[in-house]
DNA sequence: TGCCAGGCCCTCTTTAGGGCCTT
């Protein structure tokens, strides 16, 4: 059974082309729909964090203060990732941080990323908000606490890729839906999804 | 000086604009 590495960031910004960086980050590795193991760090972004940011998230300066500097964290964060493919809410964001923190310590940063967002707006059109909370409320997922730190937003994007990974199976009666085939189906244009997996199914059959 | 993300997706579109989503 195929394993991935969900993840998400707290950062000081939206944007590390303007300089913002990561402040925590947390990583669930996910195997046969549940977690198997976990990593989460806070970590010292060398730069002050906004007043807003601190409010949205909970993490404050003089939190980071003492936590251990983005280079070191990162460094364990890649070695925890592997080679295994990504997951992530909004994948576009952490992909981002990602490739700019590994690219900072010369790492390789070639993971493949599967976006749990793009591939909700395809599969639950109805659903009012493709926010993470509200994906999770609405779908009836488990809420694992407060939202916006990274733990509990890595968790709940967990739930959600085990839940799509099901309802695309189940849909089109696929007995395998791997990363790289949902990872394919998020850039399907909306309207051909269903005849993407009508393929598949016809491949598999 | 003042401003500053960026990719996806929809529509009153495609020679564009604006909302969503992430912090």
């Amino acid at each position: 059974m195929e394993r991935v590495a969900v993840l998400d960031f707290e950062t000081t910004g939206l944007s590390p082309g303007m300089g913002d960086r990561p402040t925590e980050v947390a990583i669930a590795l996910v195997e046969q729909g549940r977690i198997v193991e976990r990593f989460q760090s806070l970590m010292n972004p060398g730069r002050p964090i906004p007043a807003f940011v601190t409010q949205l998230t909970g993490i404050s300066n003089a939190m980071v203060a003492a936590a251990p500097p983005v280079a070191e964290v990162m460094r364990e964060a890649a070695r925890f990732v592997g080679a295994l493919p990504v997951v992530a809410h909004n994948a576009s964001f952490d992909r981002k941080f990602w490739v700019a923190e590994l690219q900072r310590l010369s790492l390789p940063a070639e993971a493949s990323f599967a976006c749990t967002m793009l591939l909700s707006r395809r599969l639950y059109p109805d659903c009012a908000s493709h926010k993470l909370g509200a994906l999770i409320q609405t779908l009836g997922l488990p809420q694992t606490g407060r939202a916006h730190r990274a733990m509990v937003d890595t968790e709940m994007a967990a739930h959600l890729w085990c839940r799509i990974r099901d309802d695309v199976a189940r849909r089109w009666r696929l007995p395998a839906v791997s990363h790289a085939l949902l990872a394919r189906a998020q850039a399907t244009p909306k309207g051909k999804l269903e005849r993407f997996f009508a393929e598949q199914q016809a491949c598999e059959a």
